[in-house]
DNA sequence: TAATATATTTAGACGAATCTAATAATTATT
DNA sequence: AATAATTATTAGATTCGTCTAAATATATTA
């Protein structure tokens, strides 16, 4: 079955908020697809006919298991062309969304198997985020934020969740990168810092606000 | 200036309409497009206003230089994926066209400028027609079909017209592709048909259908 | 040139996705 | 528990691209 570009969008946004705020609310996903909650309550109706989600007015919803595998399917896409985009055209991370959200409603599925052929079938992608297999299988790897990992083990940076800019120079700065490996010295309870320790580098201190945007393993 | 997927679509039918039958009509462009002569007639005083065409109610219309621009830049995405889908992806030219009419559709210049150069500029798709540079400048190769190319001259071909799967397997079975070099022998009053002698192959020939299809450098 | 055939445009409607303003339900607060 | 504040839904309108059927203009040909 296919799906209109703006179902897609829907569809992908109650799926990262199920992710991260497990409760998904009309107002919430408006500000995520960019409209107004009335133009949101008409959608719903909409995928709800597709039994795409469960819902019942004025109750808050959820993806369906059909739901949800369009919304793996949608992000496999994204990310294999930000890996993409990254990999083969020398983007740098921050450039890549915009593009990836207008590519990941690319229909051809043969066009996204052999991509993900050509790009030897990547698991994560510029950001460290899962790339969902074929079958919306992802690899889930647990990780933790700098202010919540142990002290003095060696971790691996495996993500970060904030893409932005401002993030990608700081992170350039701090010599951090996917894959970069470090310790932890000491936490501040003062302002809630961190006292890292990488290879060769001198002891740094991050933020807070930092130390929760980078995920590594554990 | 951004222009829907609608938009688009038409402006491009127009251009290629204009390049093979010169005089464009209503009824031409809504079979080009696939849809209806009334709604040609609505979209094409929108392009008008948007200064994309000349148009005036009953008679035949044209691209404006601002038109053939946009025109010209929809053909450069449009090839350049081709190029890419057949190049790193693999795919045969006959399974290129469909994915290349969504992918054209992606705004982003950045994007086309760093894929022209993933692809080492290329100036000619697979079924080599010329890709336009950046500023719409065309590579432009006189050529001429096997119907109408000189006697005993080594002709080397540069264009496939029909973009079939048929014609494609025509082809294989003939050992012709782009680049191939041959001389024709001989045609038939008769039928059209052609006689071709293509470097160690024995001699062959094609019909005249296949031979308007066939265009060579001369 | 008059009659006929063909092509184009208009009029009016529809579905998709959106909006604003008004209303109704839920949740929080006193 | 009653009221206030928040959140969600409906009603009605708008834009885009499309449609059918009817009307009009152009082209053909007898």
């Amino acid at each position: 079955m296919k799906f209109s570009e703006a179902e897609e969008n829907y569809i992908k946004s109650i799926y990262h908020l199920q992710l991260s705020n497990n409760k998904v609310s009309a107002t919430l996903l408006a500000a995520a697809v960019n409209t107004k909650a009335a133009s949101v309550t008409d959608m719903l109706k909409k995928l709800q006919l597709k039994k795409l989600i469960n819902y019942k007015p004025y109750q808050s919803f959820t993806l369906t298991d059909k739901g949800n595998k369009v919304a793996l399917d949608i992000i496999r896409k994204h990310r294999l062309w930000e890996f993409f985009l990254v990999s083969k055209l020398g983007f740098k991370w921050d450039e890549v969304h915009a593009i990836a959200e207008e590519l990941e409603h690319i229909s051809s599925e043969e066009l996204i198997l052999r991509l993900d052929n050509f790009l030897d079938n990547p698991s994560f992608d510029p950001h460290g985020d899962p790339i969902p297999d074929r079958n919306g299988k992802i690899k889930f790897i647990p990780q933790k934020n700098l202010s919540a990992a142990p002290l003095k083990k060696e971790l691996i940076v495996s993500s970060i969740k904030d893409q932005s800019s401002e993030m990608l120079e700081l992170l350039k700065h701090y010599h951090i990168g996917i894959g970069t490996k470090m310790k932890i010295n000491k936490r501040f309870d003062f302002d809630g810092s961190v006292e890292i320790k990488i290879d060769k580098l001198p002891v740094a201190i991050v933020s807070e606000q930092m130390a929760k945007n980078i995920f590594c393993k554990i």
